[in-house]
DNA sequence: ATGGCTCGTTATACGAGA
């Protein structure tokens, strides 16, 4: 089964982008962020004509989360969206589903903005609910996959220059300690990291001042395995082709292979 | 040099993104 987790930073701008990926890469399952639609905008038959069932949690203008099956892989299954214990409700960042068997969630974690900042604490607070459903899952029959845009990046190895951060969110350390968290909670390994455990590759890159080309991003886009999902991990990569060319977001797809 | 792009918006400048 390949799995792909790409904030499309709208689905709109990004619709000829995405139907390139699902021609180009067939992924089973697509975890996609930042949609950014309407609920009655989201591109269904479009996306049904591509071959892909979806389920969506959509709010308008910002954030927005969706899960993509494709056809051949059966239904999607027991949709939820929304986290528990998240303190903005009104705000799509989480939507789970069961396909094939597996419990998927497409998560868009607040970015924080500033530390400091109420919305850097609304962040913790997101990150904390995560932990919290991580360990509901746990304890179920199905295997678990937690993919997203986690607007962390784990370690100093996931950010181009540590000291361009210094006192930002995205490395603070209480936002890494919770990420861990959700690690522990769930039994979840990192999927990039588990098989590329000294690499230098980045999810995200601003779109200013060429700073795709000039290697400068952070990894921050991570696809969470539990136990079960996880001994079936073959491989996972960055597809750094699709931050390239006509109208890019700027993430790229992260990719995982079961 | 404190911006630099790229989104969406009861838009035509501004907030948000990371």
């Amino acid at each position: 089964m390949k799995v792909v987790t790409w904030n499309v930073n709208s689905l709109k701008v990004r619709m000829p982008r995405v139907l390139e990926l699902l021609a180009a890469l067939e992924p089973d399952v697509v975890c996609m962020q930042e949609t950014k639609t309407e609920a009655a905008a989201f591109p269904a038959d479009e996306l049904a004509a591509a071959g892909y069932d979806a389920v969506h949690h959509s709010a308008g203008r910002w954030a927005g989360v969706a899960i993509l099956a494709r056809h051949e892989v059966g239904p999607i299954a027991d949709a939820v969206s929304g986290l528990s214990g998240e303190l903005r409700e009104d705000e799509a960042r989480w939507v789970e589903a069961t396909v094939s068997g597996m419990r998927v969630a497409s998560v868009y974690v607040p970015n924080g903005r500033e530390v400091d900042s109420p919305t850097y604490d609304e962040k913790l607070a997101f990150l904390d609910a995560i932990a919290e459903r991580a360990g509901q899952l746990r304890s179920s029959d199905e295997p678990m996959l937690i993919a997203g845009d986690f607007n962390v990046a784990p370690a100093d190895i996931d950010v181009y220059d540590v000291a361009a951060f210094e006192g930002s969110t995205h490395v603070q350390p209480e936002e890494r300690r919770r990420v861990e968290a959700i690690l522990e909670a769930g039994e979840l390994v990192d999927a990039y990291r588990e098989l590329h455990p000294d690499d230098v590759h980045y999810t995200w890159w601003d779109y200013r001042q060429g700073h795709f080309h000039r290697g400068m991003g952070l990894r921050i886009d991570l696809a969470l395995l539990s136990a079960r999902a996880a001994g079936t991990l073959t491989a996972c990569g960055i597809a750094r082709d699709f931050r390239k060319g006509t109208k890019p977001s700027d993430h790229a797809p992260l990719v995982v292979e079961l």
